[in-house]
DNA sequence: AAACTTAGTGTAAAATTTACACTTTGAAAA
DNA sequence: TTTTCAAAGTGTAAATTTTACACTAAGTTT
């Protein structure tokens, strides 16, 4: 595996990846198990936040979308930095440090980590099916328990800024599909906001904002009314000025 | 010049502080002239932001703590991680190459630097004489140019964050000293946001916080009625909700 | 046809935000 | 000592936004 990191690799920084999905119902994490995705044959169930090294001559937007692209397949994904973490003990737990041991080129090199979170539509992407999947998995944001090195941390700083961002700008349809109910909508918000969000505040609330286009189409397949379907529609929100904005 | 880092630094993780002060009127930003700074004999006038390589076994905080202890001898700073810059391209610049050639033990290698933002009582904190002075200045925001290297980028992205933050938490009595009237605050406010603030609901808004304890205390020495001084009390923050809390 | 499930709708009260102008106080100038 | 200057300090009414709250509609399943 080393041979791998030879070439171009920078030591000392490396991405990380939060990739939040939605479920309909449930905020999901990406996360690998890191022996079975490097192939090592070490004792280690340690799940990870997906990342690597970045490359000397690559930007670290473009690191971190090489490896969704890697992970997921799809090029254009909501992508946006976190901040770096950098304590000089973030790499030394034991189990860290036989991985690194295993895998690095240079395992005691002072590694710093930018992390970035993304949000994907988890319906229509399925992870890459090739070699990757069985050990990728899509995690229960509340059931993540402890993660290798220090993506713990990570994890609770991408989940500060999802909620941030939710509050402040139109992140949340990144998790939904191109049509999406109100519904589906609201239930996103209450969930990753741990609120208890008004139903029909909430839906006056969106729906002012200009943000939301109603389509001719409705849910289908569903035991109860159906429900409108909406797009949204980026232009709107390009024209409001940000600053004050609240979303719900 | 070069041994200086020869023992310690990592050639590829950076640090860089945007410095902010308040002189009572304008916001203003620290930068140094790297080379009278580093003592170089090249034709070089250009203006930086202060940083350094990072320790191989120092926190990205702790280097931040470290330049700014050394610019201005104060060890408890406001400061607060920015995001990383990485663009390969970040040090093309000719003049940026010159400075690095004249210094680096590895001028060619790779690096990626983490950006801060203090802020800082202006008044009370003389900068440091010893020799650092000379190549030391406080310079008016609005008059900033051209910066070496992305240091224009990164103060860009510190100033977002601090209008961001001015918004939302009480970091504007950072800048400001100990006791401050209501009038010095509500310049600040002004001149960093931008906007134009109607006065009245302003100090109504701010009392209405809690987080000012007036003083028995007035200015002194100015040409009109001396306005009452007021102290910030952090207790109080702390207990109120942080969500959805607005300043002005 | 009845039961179930979610969709979809309006209003009144409370809270917050906004716009706006005059009097007070002390120092400096006349 | 009187006048002038500059900022301090103060209240209210109208508009807007937020909040709390409960029933009917529509389609599916039993």
């Amino acid at each position: 595996m080393k041979e791998k990191y030879e070439d171009q690799a920078n030591p000392n920084v490396s991405v990380d990846c939060v990739v939040f999905g939605f479920d309909g119902s449930d905020l999901k994490v990406l996360l690998v198990q890191r022996d079975l995705r490097d192939n090592l044959d070490i004792d280690d169930d340690t799940l990870v936040l997906p990342g690597d090294l970045i490359n000397d001559d690559e930007d670290l937007d473009d690191a971190a979308s090489r490896i969704l692209k890697g992970l997921t397949g799809i090029k254009n994904i909501f992508l946006e930095q976190i901040g770096a973490f950098g304590s000089p003990k973030r790499l030394l737990k034991e189990r860290d440090q036989v991985w690194l041991k295993a895998i690095r080129l240079e395992p005691n090199a002072r590694v710093i980590t930018v992390g970035y979170f993304a949000l994907i539509n988890i319906k229509n992407y399925k992870i890459k099916p090739a070699g990757f999947a069985k050990h990728i998995l899509w995690q229960d944001y509340n059931a993540v328990e402890e993660l290798g090195f220090d993506h713990n941390r990570i994890l609770n700083a991408a989940i500060s800024v999802l909620r941030d961002k939710l509050y402040r700008e139109p992140v949340g349809f990144q998790l939904l599909g191109k049509e999406f109910s109100l519904h589906q909508l609201y239930t996103l918000y209450n969930e990753i906001m741990g609120d208890d969000i008004d139903r029909r505040n909430f839906r006056r609330k969106m729906l002012k904002t200009g943000f939301l286009k109603e389509t001719e189409n409705y849910q289908e397949g569903v035991p109860h009314k159906p429900a409108r379907l909406y797009t949204f529609v980026k232009k709107e929100f390009d024209n409001v000025s940000k600053s004050n904005f609240k979303f719900y």
